[in-house]
DNA sequence: TGTCATGTAACGTATCAAGTTACATGAACG
DNA sequence: CGTTCATGTAACTTGATACGTTACATGACA
């Protein structure tokens, strides 16, 4: 467990959703990840608190979008997971006084708030509908036969 | 413990040796960074070992620059700490052959590897003697009466 | 030779994502 | 109804890793 993968794994649970019409269990989402369905519940608990998904218990139930993909970016999920540390690496605890410290603080932390910024930014001008478009794009290009099924037999693996 | 702070670590570190001529023992760098001595050695080893700092043993041993602040650049540092993770998040395990998985690590992917090379370059362009010469700049404008100050007398806590 | 300093291995601690187990809640089917 | 299926959640386990600590070997200088 190196990196916190949970924005990496609730964007393939989302493209993999929208595939398929109909409501998809907690059970079938892990299947398709080579995961366990309470991972999924948990990475996929903020997405329904901030009504991006709806989910449903008993027979027919499961996970379904609550959102138009058009209007949800990598950002909107990022915040729905609950803004998760982006770096690796930043400063030491302050010690207030030394100079030192404030002049390494202030040069590194400049840089790290910077790339932050980046990546959010990043994150802020690509939506799910786009992410969604592309995995259409490849999955002509790698089935060039199968110009639009439906069926999503075991594409994940 | 969340992230990685080798790096702050490290620089303040050698900011401070920077404020006093001879040689600085991990036992007084360890007191002025409210750490252990090992912990100093350690971060330190890689740039003994890249050519930038030379240790000696024994009586009036302890370490000294063997670099030019000048030419050595925090990105420079970086390396010589073994290139630690920069990034806290990543893409899932690649599943071969999942074209949802292959379109989510392409997103992500690309954004992360611009983060890094952000931070890099970032790094890049920062020399141990510019952070020095900041240090000095604060000094002055926390103390204006000393004017070049040169003992180092508790200016770290 | 004794003291001081680094070098390093070994172990302990804390944190956190991820995985797992267990059980409660609630909806739909029979 | 009550059985089955699905989510909701708490609690525990696992693995990785930075940081802290102890212990001891190596080597230099008085």
């Amino acid at each position: 467990m190196r990196r916190d993968s949970r924005l990496s794994g609730v964007l393939h649970v989302l493209l993999h959703m929208a595939q398929r019409e109909g409501a998809w269990t907690s059970e079938e989402m892990a299947k398709a990840m080579d995961t366990n369905p309470v991972v999924i519940r948990r990475i996929m608990a903020g997405l329904r608190d901030h009504g991006y998904l709806r989910s449903e218990k008993g027979h027919g139930g499961g996970w379904t979008f609550a959102c138009d993909l058009d209007k949800v970016t990598l950002r909107d999920i990022y915040t729905a997971l609950g803004e998760p540390t982006l770096l690796a690496i930043g400063n030491r605890t302050d010690m207030p006084g030394c100079v030192v410290e404030a002049a390494v603080n202030a040069a590194l932390g400049t840089s790290f708030d910077e790339a932050e910024q980046f990546l959010l930014a990043r994150f802020g001008v690509v939506t799910l509908a786009m992410l969604a478009t592309d995995v259409g794009r490849r999955m002509k290009a790698h089935h060039p036969k199968h110009k639009g099924h439906k069926k999503a037999h075991g594409e994940h693996a």
